[in-house]
DNA sequence: CGTTTTTGACCAGCGC
DNA sequence: GCGCTGGTCAAAAACG
């Protein structure tokens, strides 16, 4: 399980992505395969996986952390500039508003990550000439959505950013 | 026949 | 205000 979540590394270069909301932290994974998916599926629904998520990052084991690692699942990193508006700070301090990117190269448009999405929306955004969608956990209650849309620079990857956490296995 | 997708409309936030 | 942008709604269509 472990030399799955080796595959992901950071990218401290990737902050200002344009696909991405700035106060978003990617992870790029070259190749995900379908126990990663699960790793991170399992990260989004608990504290304590969201912890062992963590320290499997922050482990010596694998090197994919960089020394300034100082990231924090709640979106209060100061890692990421998320500037002087206190009132968006606020709003992605929030589990509910909790987001985790992550890039991956693949030529399938919807991965399986253990979970049953809807599918609401679809739009196409100014900065890049590939749409964007938007699903919804189909679980009762459950309110967590993601968004996946191909990379502008690299039309090969993927980025799928996640919101909220699962109130459900 | 219940669930999901499609798609334009709608809406909220932001900069001007 | 007004227009731009991105996120969501919802009705109809498609699906299985």
């Amino acid at each position: 399980m472990d030399s799955n979540i080796s595959q992901f590394h950071q990218d401290s270069n990737t902050y200002n992505n344009p696909n991405l909301d700035h106060q978003f932290m990617p992870y790029y994974a070259d190749q995900l395969n379908d126990s990663a998916c699960c790793r991170i599926a399992n990260y989004l629904m608990s504290d304590e996986d969201h912890e062992d998520f963590e320290k499997s990052f922050l482990s010596g084991d694998n090197n994919i952390v960089s020394e300034n690692y100082n990231y924090k699942f709640d979106g209060s990193s100061n890692s990421v500039d998320l500037g002087k508006n206190k009132r968006e700070l606020k709003k992605y301090n929030t589990q509910e508003d909790l987001r985790f990117a992550f890039r991956t190269k693949t030529d399938l448009e919807v991965m399986d990550d253990g979970y049953k999405w809807r599918k609401y929306g679809k739009k196409m955004v100014k900065s890049s000439p590939n749409p964007r969608n938007y699903y919804k956990c189909s679980s009762e209650g459950c309110n967590v959505k993601k968004r996946v849309e191909r990379d502008v620079e690299d039309s090969n990857y993927v980025i799928t950013t996640y919101q909220g956490l699962h109130n459900h296995a």
